[in-house]
DNA sequence: ATCCCTCGTGTAATCGATTCCACGAGGAGG
DNA sequence: CCTCCTCGTGGAATCGATTACACGAGGGAT
């Protein structure tokens, strides 16, 4: 009934707890007689030590909170697995909670983490302001910023740099021939939301292009909210030639609104999305959109934080995204197809230079 | 520095440890008065009761784990979203463990979470056999199977039916004309791997169809599976009229292989899937599937784990699933655009009969 | 032979809560 | 006025680990 503990091994092996203790923690010095005489006995009892009990004694839990901002986008499960994969690797566990892009919800996740105790968080922050962020921040909470941070706070961040490919992706479109190019944003409240936005407006005045504020559609990163614009876009006296929506949500929602007015990609129409997800390969026509090396991100977020934890000073870190080009902006794809299902193998960059260092704000 | 404790609320209310605790526990009788100062001073201190402690000494922690097969797949994705939600709302937190379709990751993630001493686990078996959940059940575990369960166990399941779904595919393909139907299989150690390919067989023979061996695809619920047994069927002789993919991945992989061979569905050959996702209505044509109730799953499936916590006796819970016609096997869409992108809002279902009791083994 | 240091080990304090038990005050009933 | 109950409260044990400290035995140096 009652499950064995530290006791029971130690009555076993005739030794005391702190002995057992010892040989599990692989501490001080013990005989090699007791240590076997301990590891069989917790053989023989299956015995396993209760975290809780050590947590408290410890006060560390060697567990991660990760606080994602929408469970149900592919970009941010690819980033919560690769985030677990590595922490595994080092040892930590890892606790997710999803926001749903909704702040109220981050923030309860953020204090149910905090009162679990972990030792660190990864944050991607949905709105800027979340005082529970500010104040675990300065008490010192071990946290790093993956993909969006908080401007202004000393906390590491973690994230792609898609200026380069934005201005890849308009060089595409120009020539191409488009000159009406509009974009559906995130919500302002994120470094995302509204970063994408000032990347495509410089990368359009490169060109000699003004992106006038009747293209620029209001979204929130889900897809409801990029049909929405994109029924906006359309129905304007002199519609876009190309829509490019800042995550692959509201890209889906594009497509709909698309789809739904009888329009057809990219004769009527071009479509291009930031995020690439496995999907886009198998639309028609095939999404050319820029993809970020989500992998890298979640495995660099991971070990900055336990840098961070373990007394290490960690670098904020930047990587390149890339432009994918594929059919829905006018150019059919260059050669055989861009048929890779899985994995960011084929993730290399030409864009700007790997990592730069942590700008202390 | 240190955080503070009950002992500071307890000086700072000028009462005892044991009131404090009282209070926080709407427990036995306490003061109006000492009540109000309690609730001050831990207002003003900003105190958190330590969970650790707390759970070491009543023994729960009122957490669930959620062991789901693969983060990737955006069926366990909803369906962990819908866990997490009603879990919330009753009043639980859960913790996540992504077992990648491989048993000794699953296994890991199993070890952690009862090391953690969760009230109960939710679990997705990636295989039969894993006697870490055969002794977790002996053992007492509260425990329910989601999706996929494991025979012979004495543990609620929660999960779809979709024999009659299967029925109503095989009536809709058998109507355009299609006899040479194949299926792609999930892993013979999951339930649902097997009984998609008996219910499928069951159908045809229906029809007076066989189902021959070389028309059963074995895949592992991965994409790159599906690709593969797609390729397989297209080398036959006489290859498949259509691909029935077990799962939405080994569609994608199919709708991969199927496009790498510049066929064209449903002209071609036609195309569908076990598991609905917003994706396939975009793709190209959009993808006939089976849709199930997931968000009900998962939220019966926590109703069933917390009764079974809670000491009430859950029942297993079968909820049918639904044939969702799109054009990938021959038939135009009926009207307008399926195009709901969001959620399962429009899940009704013409199947047989809704929740049935529990089978006891 | 004596001293001292090291090594292996055990005893007990501690982490921060919950909760059993005892106790004093005050009201009701006789 | 005395007795008995109830109510509010505090003291202290407890959950299961870790770890500081003490202590005895044994070996090397003098």
């Amino acid at each position: 009934m009652a499950s064995v503990g530290i006791k029971d091994v130690a009555a076993r092996a005739g030794v005391s707890v702190a002995t057992v203790s010892r040989v599990l923690n692989a501490h001080a010095s013990v005989s090699p007689a007791a240590r076997e005489r301990v590891l069989a006995a917790v053989d023989a009892l299956g015995y396993r030590p209760n975290t809780l009990a050590r947590s408290l004694r410890t006060d560390q839990t060697r567990t991660l909170g990760l606080v994602i901002s929408d469970v149900l986008n592919p970009y941010f499960t690819e980033l919560a697995r690769s985030v677990e994969e590595e922490a595994r690797a080092l040892g930590y566990s890892i606790i997710f909670g999803n926001a749903d892009e909704r702040p109220e919800l981050q923030d309860h996740h953020i204090r149910t983490l905090l009162d679990r105790r972990i030792d660190g968080l990864l944050v991607s922050p949905a709105d800027g302001g979340s005082p529970l962020v500010l104040d675990a921040a300065r008490a010192g909470t071990p946290m790093v910023f993956v993909d969006r941070w908080i401007p202004g706070l000393d906390v590491p961040v973690v994230r792609a740099d898609g200026s380069s490919a934005v201005r890849d992706l308009v060089a595409h479109l120009h020539g191409l021939g488009h000159r009406r190019l509009a974009i559906i944003a995130g919500p302002a409240a994120t470094t995302t939301g509204s970063e994408r936005v000032t990347a495509f407006r410089d990368a359009l005045a490169a060109y000699g292009l003004e992106l006038p504020d009747e293209y620029i559609g209001q979204g929130d990163f889900q897809a409801a909210s990029g049909r929405r614009a994109t029924e906006r876009f359309l129905e304007l006296p002199e519609p876009p030639e190309v829509v490019f929506a800042a995550d692959n949500l509201m890209a889906l929602g594009a497509l709909d609104a698309i789809r739904a007015r009888g329009l057809r990609i990219p004769h009527d129409i071009a479509l291009a999305a930031f995020d690439d997800i496995p999907w886009f390969v198998h639309t028609d026509p095939p999404i050319t959109a820029i993809a970020q090396p989500t992998g890298d991100l979640g495995r660099a977020a991971v070990r900055a934080l336990t840098d961070l934890i373990e007394g290490r000073t960690p670098e904020s870190v930047t990587l390149p995204a890339r432009l994918v080009v594929r059919g829905s902006c006018g150019e059919s794809p260059t050669t055989g197809t861009d048929s890779t299902t899985g994995t960011d193998s084929t993730d290399r960059t030409t864009g700007t230079p790997g990592t730069t260092r942590r700008s202390d704000a």
